[in-house]
DNA sequence: CGAATATAGAACTGATTAGTCCTTAAAGCA
DNA sequence: TGCTTTAAGGACTAATCAGTTCTATATTCG
C-alpha cells in the first residue's frame, strides 16, 4: 500500500510557518522564506500543503485551536478565576519585554491585514473571539461566585470588556509600549471590576 | 520663473491615496490602484510624490496631524470633559455600522502591518499615541475637577486605559462586531471610572 | 520669444511573485 | 521485484510589482 513515508516533521513545519506568518503577516511572507524556515523543497511543499494560502489558513486554524485550548487549561489550572484573569494580564506585560512577545495575536493581525477583503478570515476571527469571550464569561461568573467581582455586573459584558482591553494592550505592545505601562493599565482595568481593592 | 501650474488638486489626491491605504493597507495597495483613484498619470505621480513609500509616509503624517487636531477641537467644543469622552466612544459605536467606519485607524493598521520591521512607522505611531494620550489626560483632569471622575485616580493612567479600550474596540469593529456590543463595552469602561453612576 | 514646469502616454527594465512540470533517486510495503 | 509515495532540484511560466525613460504637448511668467 503505502509508499515512502514523510521525512520531515509535519508539526515542526506548521510551527515554523506559523511563526513566520505571525511575525510578518501573510503578504509580507514569501514562499522562498517559507521554504527556508520550514526546510522544505518546493516539491514537498506543494505536495503537502497545496498552496501558500491553504497553508496559511491551516496555520490560522491550528493557532486558533491551540490558543483556545491553552486558555481553557489556564483557567482550569488556576487557583481561582480572578487569578486566571490577573495572570492573563501579567502575561501581556511580560510578553512586551521580548520581541517575539510583541508579535501580537496572529488572528488579530490577520484581521487587520485583510480587513473586509476576506470573509473566511473574518469568520475565523469571529469564531476565536466567541470562544475566547465564552471562556472569560465563565471566569467572570466564577469570580462572582467567590465574591471577587460584583454580582451586579453582567458576565458576558465584563468578558467583552476584558478581551477588548487585551486586544488594545497587544496592539500597543506591537509598537513598543513598555511592560510597565501595560501593567498599570491592566491594573486599572481589573481593579475597576474588583470588589474592595 | 515658474512654469505650468499643477492641474490636479493636491489635497484631493492626498485624500484619495489616504483613503485607499486606509482601506487596504500599504502593501495591498498597488501603484495602478493609486493612479486610478488619484486620477493621475504615472509621470505626474512620480514627479509630485517621488515614490509610493514617500507618498504613504506623507499620508500617515497628514492623517496623524488631522486626527490630533480633530481631537483637540472635539475637546474644546464639548460641553464638558466627560461629555467629550462619552462622545468619543459613541462615535466608535456609530462608525461600526458602516463599512468605511470599520477601517480602524490608519496608524494602528500600519503598526500591525509593519510590526517591528519599520522604525519610522513605529516612531509615527508613538508620536500619535503620545499626543492622543496627552489630550485624554487633559480631559480626565478636567473631568476630575468637575467631579465626574474620582480624584484618587491618576489621569495619565486613566487616559492610557481609555485609549487602550478605544484601540481594542476599533480592532473588533474591523472584524464586524456590532455597534450595540461596542456601546455596551464602552459603557462599562466609562462607568467604571465615573463617580455615582 | 524662451525658460521652466506640468501633463499624458507608451515602452521598457529588472526584480519578485506564486505556482507548474519534469526528472532522478530514495524508501516503504506486498 | 514491482507499486507507491516522498524527496530534491532545476527549468520554466505568467503575472505583477515599483520605477525609469522618452516623446510630445500644454501652460505659466519674465
Amino acid at each position: 500500500m503505502a509508499g515512502r513515508p514523510r521525512k520531515f516533521d509535519l508539526e515542526a513545519a506548521y510551527n515554523a510557518a506559523t511563526d513566520l506568518f505571525w511575525a510578518q503577516g501573510y503578504e509580507a511572507t514569501s514562499l522562498d522564506q517559507l521554504l527556508i524556515t520550514m526546510q522544505l523543497s518546493k516539491s514537498s511543499f506543494y505536495q503537502t500543503f497545496t498552496s501558500k494560502k491553504n497553508l496559511f489558513e491551516q496555520c490560522l486554524s491550528r493557532y486558533d485551536e491551540q490558543s483556545v485550548t491553552d486558555m481553557k487549561n489556564g483557567l482550569a489550572g488556576a487557583p481561582s478565576a480572578i487569578d486566571f484573569i490577573r495572570t492573563a494580564f501579567s502575561q501581556l506585560s511580560a510578553d512586551a519585554q521580548n520581541p517575539s512577545g510583541r508579535r501580537g495575536c496572529l488572528i488579530m493581525n490577520t484581521v487587520v491585514e485583510f480587513a473586509q477583503s476576506d470573509i473566511e478570515v473574518a469568520r475565523i476571527f469571529q469564531r476565536n473571539l466567541k470562544a475566547t469571550k465564552k471562556i472569560f464569561t465563565g471566569a467572570v461568573s466564577l469570580a462572582q461566585s467567590s465574591g471577587d467581582i460584583s454580582e451586579t455586573l453582567d458576565p458576558p459584558i465584563v468578558a467583552d470588556f476584558l478581551v477588548t482591553t487585551i486586544i488594545g494592550l497587544k496592539t500597543q505592545a506591537k509598537a513598543g509600549i513598555s511592560g510597565k505601562t501595560i501593567a498599570s493599565i491592566a491594573d486599572l482595568a481589573v481593579s475597576s471590576l474588583i470588589k474592595s481593592a
